[in-house]
DNA sequence: CGACCGTGTGTGAGCGCTAACATTCAAGCG
DNA sequence: CGCTTGAATGTTAGCGCTCACACACGGTCG
């Protein structure tokens, strides 16, 4: 910097004023300045204006270490509108969501000097360890957490320890999914819900029963899950016969797109024809869930927009503004597994 | 830090040694000073510190943004690896693989003061950028680049502007892959690739045609695709009228398996019986492949080895020793799309 | 027994930057 | 014409840490 000030014919200070876009530097000077940084390729040390201003201009998202669909779409998301906003963003993996592993990760971004963290993995233990760290910065859950009830959220001011949610409405989510199929004139629809340890899993499971008793429908217990095709596979199995004989339901919401594609080839190695003899939705869209057999109907989540939001959270929480829950709709996506039921 | 130091009644220094496990402190200095530490909640200040040391212990990870399955699984891979080894991860994601983009990003990553760069995305536009970068920090490029030929591989001693790089054979795949058919007792084998402007692409192309000329089979022209499921679809819908007369091919490797999940579905709606009118092998095995329509023989790529091994030259090339480029062997995994031809 | 060594600890400087204050100069005003 | 004002710049101090060195001390050796 030194170097730059000399070149230019000014004082390091003013070359920090050019950077800093500080608005009390001539023209002519500023002109000169960065003619300087040019010739010379300065490039100013993160790591000392991080120390002096106390801001390191890094924010830290931890996400699930398996490559699931939506968190890593979620990623890409913020780390996308982090980048527009200016701030560098510094990834953790957890494979365990127990507070320990939780509590390590956050250690180890608060030992970076992270300005703020962001938390993807929507898992009931890892919410419970964010709140007890209580870290010093701003920290935002990416999870429909399990609200009050509708329209009591309260503005907050975020302070240490407060933890802010952000998160796509699931419960719309799959209240669009059951509503969809109630409308095709099933009498009631099968949920085979994902983990219940998982926030999304849970507000899915909700906003479809929701959506049955609001019809007046039944409303059947649920199939327990986890998120893979392994056991919509075996669910699938299970119901076949059931299906196939008239007794089993006709419409079955699925947790993710990965339970209902197990689903699906189980129903087909059964003969169970989908959607004539059983309609099958799913929730994500992921990557080729248009190509399954049949294509499936299942619901789209704008990770674009959460990320956005996210981040505007995070800056407002920066900012100390008051901040309330943000909640992002969801998409229905209409395909070939969901018809009406026969007769 | 001074506050520990007054504490623990000795000099700030002191307390300096201690946090960096330096070997001459006496056992109870280093145990009150720890314990001062832990009264106090002291927690280093890593921008002063990287200040002084010039670095910064960051690596940054560029990959693609979009959630496709490979780059996800190399990403979390990378970043498990980097902070087993004690290094933060700054990532980054492109949308678009032009030099312009990419050379926006790795300024970003200058600015942070990375120590070393990693780039997930194989596009060979990235891989231009990249050599025309000349960083001043080691770059490690995840790609099975085109090498000048087997073992001919030189070590060579990482600098300034040198790429190295890191990758799963992808052309050991595509052998196995279509080895496998041809050893089922198909005459050939057809191949729907990727886009060839992606490292992976064009190498498990010249895998496949290496394995056919081996044989002594046929060659046929590739098929040209991208990645996706909606050009499987298409190209299967083409190939479905001539299999079915017994004209089109009996084997067909895709380049991903999204490819091939598109090809199952146009064959499953043309009535084409996969796999005893024609076998379908993917790359990737993705989640929910074991439960495609029918279950996909394809290619499992080790991540995990990947990111280890990716960071372990990492750190070698910051030790200045030599490396030598890496190649990691996939495994197959035959599931039921596959079989042996007709009579 | 003094020169020498290694171990444990303290002292001072400075990494590259920005915040706060100091200075200069020209313009505007009673 | 002296005064204030504000815009443009320079000067100084210090952010929290590590490095290089200085120093004290006990043991070993010729």
């Amino acid at each position: 910097m030194a170097d730059v000030a000399r070149l230019a014919g000014v004082s390091h200070q003013t070359v920090s004023r050019v950077l800093n876009e500080h608005p009390s530097v001539r023209d002519e000077t500023r002109a000169r300045v960065l003619d300087a940084i040019a010739t010379l390729g300065y490039r100013r040390n993160s790591a000392a204006r991080a120390l002096v201003t106390m801001r390191s201009g890094t924010i830290g998202v931890v996400t699930t270490g398996s490559a699931l669909y939506g968190p890593t779409s979620t990623l890409i998301a913020v780390e996308e509108a982090a980048r527009e906003q200016g701030y560098f963003v510094s990834v953790a993996t957890i494979r365990r969501y127990d507070g320990d592993t939780m509590h390590r990760v956050l250690e180890h971004f608060m030992d970076q000097g992270v300005e703020g963290i962001v938390v993807i993995a929507p898992h009931s233990d890892v919410a419970a360890a964010v709140d007890s760290f209580r870290a010093p910065v701003p920290v935002i859950l990416i999870a429909a957490r399990d609200h009050p009830g509708e329209g009591s959220e309260q503005p907050q001011v975020p302070g240490a320890g407060r933890v802010l949610p952000v998160a796509v409405d699931q419960r719309l989510g799959a209240r669009l999914a059951t509503e969809h199929l109630l409308g095709l004139g099933h009498a009631t629809v099968e949920h085979l819900c994902g983990p219940i340890d998982w926030f999304d899993a849970r507000e899915r499971e909700t906003g479809w029963r929701g959506a049955l008793e609001q019809r007046g429908a039944r409303v059947p217990d649920p199939i327990r899950g986890d998120w893979s095709s392994d056991r919509g596979y075996a669910v699938g199995l299970d119901l076949a016969t059931a299906v196939r004989s008239g007794a089993g339901p006709t419409a079955i919401f699925a947790g993710n797109d990965q339970l209902a594609l197990g689903l699906l080839r189980a129903f087909w190695e059964s003969g169970v024809r989908v959607p004539d003899d059983v309609s099958v939705v799913g929730f994500d869209d992921v990557a080729g869930s248009g190509h399954f057999i049949p294509p499936l109907t299942t619901v789209r989540q704008p990770f674009g927009t959460l990320g956005r939001r996210c981040m505007a959270m995070m800056v407002d929480a920066f900012q100390g503004h008051a901040v309330r829950p943000v909640s992002i709709a969801p998409e229905l996506v209409v395909r070939e597994s969901t018809t009406s039921p026969r007769g």
